[in-house]
DNA sequence: GCAATAGTGTCTTTAAGACACTATCCC
DNA sequence: GGGATAGTGTCTTAAAGACACTATTGC
């Protein structure tokens, strides 16, 4: 049993707030708590999408939100993230170690969860590769992936259309610099495939043959396996050759999004 | 009085969580507090400085650390950063203005803060002009600016290292892409200084004459005040033209790292 | 005068984009 | 065969870097 005061957290205060923040005693402080919510996306039918889960329960109830929850006492922030992504995913280990996962950033605005509870929520970002089951929820919720043209005519709980906003465009920023792509495709792949992931983040068509030349000249980015599709396209064409990741974390040089280089 | 329990938050429960997570009552949760701290950084005498407090109580008393404090209970996480910044640095309003903030990320690694008390922080990164006189700070905690290279000796208090580290990342990379760099100079400034800010934080020497003409020829990046400097160069060289920022925020094309295109 | 700096000119190399073209495959 | 795709070749333009050069200033 703890008890605490909550009188002294007022606003005036930066006597307060240095004689609150120099002790060692548990002082007043209003009722804080720190969740991790996740946006996870993936490329389903030259889509992106992104991983929701239906609320079974007040606040929102039968609202769609980010999949998530209270960071556990023992947990640093991104074993908590990394938790989350697995239980809400249901991905097997192998894929699971594909998984990009990083900070996004944290969101804290007074009011944002309508409980008597001041929440933050740590936002991270993932990126997984294709999944073709759909997602099985460890709790009672009801998850899925919905595609992102979708979300926008939904109304997602808190302020978690805003956290898929920033996600959704900090994704579209890491596959300028990034080999992050290659988290959204197998472990081996053909540079159409590649060139696919860049179209649907983009939503913009890139030419074939520049990207492809493009692609090569980046230093560790791709490496061939040897091995080629067992069939070509579906409608048409012949058979492309597998790469798979070729250890670079940063393209040099980079992968301009057309629209900004105009 | 507010009478908390703090029983039912241990580790093991998937389901103790989802309840949790899920009523309007409060309930068991263990003392959490979330705090903003500041990576404030500007150029003095061609280095690279970062604003830090002596603490003047425990814990970590005499040890110096990174300006920051408790989030009050009706600010957004980027008000109390702005508000921190403005009482830590004493800069005036009409500099504050000028001040870049940004969130730079979250840290919560249990046992990051000694004390009985959860407290995770959410770093800012701000990029201040220069000011001559030395901070003043508020509380009586003595506070001045040190150069980087000074830090690198010191012990600093927390994760504050660390976050610190992030910072100076995150401003070498924001530099890249941003017209930050203005953020550390005057409402007007020469092509020079422009050039020293780059130096100084990339820590590299950089062509003055490419450079000169790369940020000409960024469009946006900078206009002509028609003034020049008064003197020319403590050396000597001719009176410099006068730049103010002109309006981009987004450098295209990029000023990229001469070691990266390496 | 001497040294240092501001700013411009020019040349080479690299990379991006437009376009064309061949080879291979599905139907 | 027809249509689509994989992959390559070539040309033009933009931009980065190396180097040289002039003009202007402090001392």
């Amino acid at each position: 049993m703890l008890t605490l005061r909550n009188t002294q957290f007022e606003k005036d205060g930066a006597m307060e707030e240095a004689e609150w923040l120099n002790t060692y005693e548990p002082r007043a402080y209003p009722p804080v708590g720190v969740t991790v919510d996740l946006v996870i996306l993936t490329i389903r039918d030259k889509e992106l999408h992104v991983l929701l889960v239906e609320r079974g329960e007040p606040p929102f109830m039968g609202e769609w939100a980010l999949p998530g929850g209270f960071v556990q006492p023992d947990e640093d922030l991104h074993e908590a993230a990394a938790r989350e992504l697995k239980e809400e995913t249901g991905l097997r280990q192998s894929d699971l170690d594909r998984v990009y996962l990083e900070q996004l950033k944290t969101f804290g605005k007074p009011g944002r969860d309508p409980r008597p509870l001041r929440v933050f929520t740590v936002a991270y970002l993932a990126f997984a590769p294709q999944v073709p089951e759909p997602v099985a929820g460890t709790d009672a919720k009801n998850a899925a992936w919905i595609s992102l043209a979708a979300t926008r005519d939904m109304k997602l709980a808190f302020d978690h259309a805003a956290i898929l906003d920033e996600g959704v465009e900090r994704a579209r920023n890491k596959l300028e610099y990034s080999s992050l792509a290659t988290s959204f495709v197998g472990p081996e792949f053909t540079i159409s495939e590649l060139r696919n992931v860049y179209e649907v983040v983009w939503g913009e068509q890139l030419h074939p043959g520049n990207f492809h030349r493009k692609v090569m000249s980046v230093d560790g980015y791709v490496e061939e396996t040897g091995r080629t599709t067992e069939r070509g396209g579906e409608r048409g064409g012949p058979r492309a050759r597998l790469y798979r990741w070729g250890g670079a974390t940063q393209l040099h040089p980079a992968l301009l999004r057309p629209s900004e280089t105009t």
